[in-house]
RNA sequence: GGAGAGAUGGCAGAGCGGUCGAAUGCGGCGGUCUUGAAAACCGUUGACCUGCGAGGGUCCGGGGGUUCGAAUCCCUCUCUCUCCGCCA
């Protein structure tokens, strides 16, 4: 959610930069600032009327205390109208405030300077690029055929026992898995980032608090008996744990690392996107959280980069970084960098993680905020990343180091797995 | 799942329906004292809305009600605790 104070202030400003995002603000914002001015007429009327009352009322107190009952009777009779005045200022005002709301939560975050114009993924930036995409020999084929082949993806039995989108790790597979998982987080920890396991279903609240709700709730697998959802990332559990949380600047930056299983119903996918591993309902993922000042937001955004940069770098995969433009980049965020690897034998890039700086977006959503010495009080600006995503990493692995031989592990997992080939 | 108890400021913990935004203690901050620290003493210490400001308003788990007036009474929801049952 954006800052009513900012939309007042700079209302053509941030019209036009929600215009490369491909949003036209401008009926939004006329409405959101006149039902403001509406609210905070409202709310002067609702307090003069309330001051009046906490008068006539502690005045009435005192006169019967000190015996004086028909005087205080005579002033009892003045309430009655100042009731039904007070009521229906307070209604007026209700309706002005959740008009207000239900309109400023349609607004998306006003995109960075730094973003790229453009409408689609097409526009999107390429930060730099590198790595050698692997020669692989003519027999070579796609991971969705090497899972079964070696037997450690069996995509039928996860459409036998739930459905398309969820597949079994099998033997080797499952033990690659979870060698992926430790060793991101091990890294993570190296980095200072402290380790969380969140719940993995959410309340409406968290799922509002950032950003999934009310917009994209079609997303989320859902339990209506419980009113309770499927987190699509441990972004949703984690930066909440911060929802209504005033920090002492000393406290920030937060850095948090969690593993957890992501539940996404993906509607309206299709074709080779969807083949294999591309894109999943349940997939694994460690996910890296950051809350910081606002000033410092834009060096943390960097820092996870190169973080995951980093990662995938160990990895041995070729590696592309986008910065993607102001088309392309989610409803809540002000600036995101895709990491993609290549996956040799789709001949393809994979987005393998996305690093976004939401700046005060979910902030003002969560009342995640800092307060100074001078006592002062403003939003932190939050941030999270993949490190990693699990299945196209594997994806990629499988395909990228597929020999004759087997698939190659890379050395670094090598510990973690206890096996260096897959054959 | 059944029965009961409770929810108050960063924490602990008071609060006959009437200047209660809330006693007291701890913690935090500032000061006195000290070479420094501790102790002691003094002062200070919630959030939000509105206003240039003075000020005004809202908030004692959430929502609703009674009343001139509610932290205090009533209804309801949520959560926590205790006991019983079931159980990884």
């Amino acid at each position: 959610m954006l800052s009513i104070q900012v939309i007042r202030e700079n209302q053509l400003e941030v019209i036009r930069r929600l215009s490369m995002k491909n949003f036209d603000a401008a009926e939004l914002i006329a409405s959101v600032l006149e039902l403001d001015e509406k609210r905070r007429e409202f709310q002067k009327q609702l307090d003069e009327l309330n001051s009046q009352s906490n008068q006539l009322a502690r005045e009435i107190g005192i006169l019967f205390k000190s015996g004086k009952t028909d005087e205080g009777n005579r002033l009892k009779e003045q309430t009655g109208p100042l009731k039904t005045r007070s009521k229906e200022a307070e209604a007026s005002l209700d309706a002005a405030k959740r008009e207000l709301d239900e309109r400023m939560v349609l607004l998306p975050n006003i995109p960075h300077s730094s973003v790229p114009k453009g409408s689609s993924a097409e526009n999107n930036e390429t930060v730099y690029e590198e790595g050698t995409i692997p020669e692989l020999p003519d027999a070579a084929i796609p991971h969705w055929e090497l899972g079964p082949r070696f037997g450690i993806i069996d995509f039928a039995l996860g459409t036998k026992i739930t459905g398309a989108g969820f597949p079994v790790y099998l033997n080797l597979g499952a033990g690659l898995q979870r060698a992926l998982i430790n060793f991101f987080l091990d890294q993570a920890l190296k980095s200072g980032y402290t380790e969380i396991q969140p719940p993995y279903l959410i309340n409406s609240a968290s799922g509002f608090g950032t950003g999934q709700l009310p917009d994209k709730d079609g997303q989320m697998y859902s339990i209506p008996e419980d009113d309770l959802y499927l987190i699509p990332t441990s972004e949703v559990p984690v930066t909440n744990i911060y929802r209504d949380v005033i920090f002492k600047p000393s406290d920030l930056p937060v850095k948090h690392v969690a593993y957890s299983a992501c539940f996404r119903r993906e509607a309206g996918s299709y074709g080779k996107d969807v083949r294999g591993l591309n894109r999943l309902h349940q997939f694994d993922k460690v996910e890296i959280v950051q809350i910081t000042e606002p000033d410092l937001s834009y060096d943390a955004l960097e820092e996870m980069r190169e973080y995951v940069t980093g990662l995938i770098r160990m990895l041995e995969l070729p590696l592309r970084v986008l910065n993607l433009c102001g088309g392309d980049i989610s409803f809540a965020s002000a600036k995101t960098y895709d990491m993609e690897v290549y996956s040799a034998a789709q001949k393809r890039w994979l987005e393998v993680s996305s690093v976004s700086n939401f700046e005060s977006f979910q902030s003002q959503r969560m009342k995640l905020r800092i307060k100074d010495d001078s006592g002062k009080t403003r939003p932190a600006h939050t941030l999270n990343g993949s490190a990693l995503a699990l299945p196209r990493i594997v994806a990629a692995i499988l395909e990228n180091n597929q020999t004759d031989k087997g698939i190659r592990i890379p050395e670094v997992l090598v510990p973690y797995t206890g096996f260096s080939i897959i054959s």
